[in-house]
DNA sequence: ACTTGACCTGGAGCGCGCTCCAGGTCCCAT
DNA sequence: ATGGGACCTGGAGCGCGCTCCAGGTCAAGT
């Protein structure tokens, strides 16, 4: 097991640009990371593991502010892992609530689909054709 | 049933604000809304039923510019039907495979709160204790 | 006549989360 | 020694989707 990572190891891991994980790392969502003797930047294993956690968190739309501050509990020690689990279970429920409302959303849509499928089997005339076959127009109906 | 409806009870409605509705009209999404001699908008039905389905479309995440041109097609006339549902459809898919991979996240985020959780049974002395309680300081394991 | 409130316009501004850029360093292979 | 590639820095810029603002009109109420 490698004891560190280079950034475009990790940025291709995680599919994060460079400037991407710089980014994160100015907004106080990593630590400092290391450095090698040339300057660059060295991720070390719990970076990765943090960083998994970041990205899950960014793709379920934590803003970037809220994961400072998570990112701050994790620097200051074991002593905040209950405020760690608070923060993360008031973030599933928000993220229920929100997969809940993409479901309400999508069956309104499915209905509106199911519509217009309605209104082509009872207007043939409006069903997309073959290519170039010709029709007698119709008049629209608005 | 009223043939009409003021801005105010629109954006009551589909808890937009003024400036919202007026943004959709000016970028496309809405056709030009009809007017009050004094120049205040009055919206109609079938501007309410468009709006509905532009709300369900936004709220997960479809574009403007992908909104514009479904309320394009939707001016074009019936003979845009087929056309309007492959795009709907096709936002069904991604909607799928979004919600799909919340779900992941979310999965994933309750492994990390079970790890937690599994850490704080092990070192009840890192729980969260009853306000003003004092324990014996305990070294940090980071 | 005056006030209030709802709404109008065009255009500027904002917050977020990146994304890009110029100019530089370091290291390795040819 | 030269070139190429990976990476560095600080700071500017961008795309999106609103959001706000100044200054105005209009209709109804008192």
């Amino acid at each position: 097991m490698k004891d560190y990572f280079t950034p475009g190891e990790i940025a291709e891991r995680f599919e994060l640009t460079l400037d991407t994980l710089r980014y994160y790392e100015k907004a106080g969502l990593l630590r400092r990371v290391d450095r090698a003797p040339s300057g660059h930047r060295r991720y070390r294993a719990d970076d990765v593991e943090l960083l998994h956690l970041v990205r899950c968190l960014r793709d379920t739309d934590m803003p970037i502010s809220r994961l400072r501050e998570f990112a701050e509990l994790v620097r200051e020690g074991d002593h905040t892992i209950p405020e760690r689990v608070e923060v993360l279970q008031s973030h599933q429920h928000r993220l229920n609530a929100h997969i809940e409302q993409l479901r309400e959303r999508q069956e309104a849509i499915r209905h509106k689909i199911d519509y217009y499928l309605g209104v082509l089997s009872e207007r043939p005339e409006l069903a997309r054709r073959p290519e170039g076959s010709m029709d007698t127009p119709v008049k629209e109906t608005g």
